[in-house]
DNA sequence: GACTACATACCGACTAGTTGGTATGTTGTC
DNA sequence: GACAACATACCAACTAGTCGGTATGTAGTC
């Protein structure tokens, strides 16, 4: 009866991860999990040592619930590797919805709250982070191998777009939050396949 | 005499910006600022009616000594609007120094915190934004025109490559601040510095 | 220039409420 | 009956904000 969706543990870690979107790590008591998980205090701090533990746990269920659902995505499907990383982008862009809270990423929302003071935390969502952007590095290469067969240190420059990616929308979040706005990050989304077509000698209009 | 710097209040407020950059908005106590401007909690709430006013105080002190900061730098001395552009994303790179705490951003840092609970401190936050991003959008049209003076809507592109511009570095920072490392973040800055070498026509490898 | 009246700037002890975490149950299941 | 999975009651530490008080002006007035 209580199992209204998955493992308790499984409902701290769902609630967390809304919670803390749009609080915040700090602003996010334990309390807070504990009602929008439906469970008490004792049942937190029996699947949890401390709540630094719980950010962790999050910051690793929301790698395996993101990328379970990147990897779902049809953007694979592409013959070409340019097709494949555009259709990330614009899958992601797809992804900002209207509510911010919906579409924004836990672990960059938390490392700014953690990167000084908790470094295990940060650690865990620098995981994340770079788990993420690897799984793009190879289309990346090859489409840059596509445009350019010439292309010098490919894989550098595959991973370090990949990681730019995952700046840019992490940015985007950052000034669609100050803005209250979804349209300036898929803007920025619309900037960053720009530069990308721009790279693979696609040019077109946007 | 106790005029180590400054009026006690620019005391507090100097204080806040580099303490709350590093720890965040929520973790950052009133005690911690007394202690870090060297004054006591009687002087803080003589200056400040809450620990909310003083956040806002500090985002519009971010917006005014940062404002003087880039009027002071010398890219806006060159006579091409492409090379001020381009000079401006140079001189950001620059100040991308070692200590992560000292080249991000405060409000990009406080936004993210406070976006969905304190509505006049992501207030504050935007104007700091939009305010800077502004600075930026004469050149940048100017530039696009000079590149292809048929270039329709520049008013409205340059508005969005600068507010582009600014979810790109504030990107950067969270990456950086994941990672631990400031090399990411200059890396994105190059990448948006080749973007617009590109849009430009000023293509060069990077 | 002395005296009053009032303002500004600041101190530090105090409080009411909150928070992470603990200690001690209770309940179901093997 | 042993153990996992919870719930309830509780605590010690911490936090924003208050309050009474002090020190130093400063303006007016006689």
């Amino acid at each position: 009866m209580p199992t209204a969706s998955g493992s308790s543990r499984e409902r701290f870690l769902d609630a967390a991860v809304s919670v803390i979107r749009s609080r915040g790590l700090h602003a996010t008591t334990v309390d807070d999990l504990c009602s929008a998980a439906g469970l008490s205090k004792g049942a937190f701090f029996h699947h949890f040592a401390s709540k630094e533990e719980l950010a962790i746990a999050a910051a690793e269920h929301w790698s395996v619930t993101t990328s379970r659902r990147f990897a779902d995505a049809g953007y694979h499907e592409h013959a070409d590797p340019a097709d494949r990383v555009l259709g990330y982008l614009d899958f992601r862009a797809s992804l900002i919805g209207a509510e911010i809270g919906s579409y924004t990423c836990l672990v960059g929302t938390m490392v700014q709250e953690a990167y000084a003071t908790h470094p295990a935390i940060r650690d865990a969502c620098a995981a994340s982070i770079v788990g993420h952007a690897e799984t793009l590095e190879a289309d990346i290469a090859a489409a840059l191998l596509g445009a350019d067969p010439h292309t010098n240190d490919v894989a550098t420059r595959a991973a370090s777009l990949a990681r730019h990616t995952q700046a840019v929308l992490q940015g985007a979040f950052v000034v669609s939050k100050a803005l209250d706005d979804p349209k300036v990050a898929r803007d920025s989304v619309r900037h960053l396949r720009h530069y990308f077509e721009l790279l693979f000698h696609r040019v077109q209009r946007v």
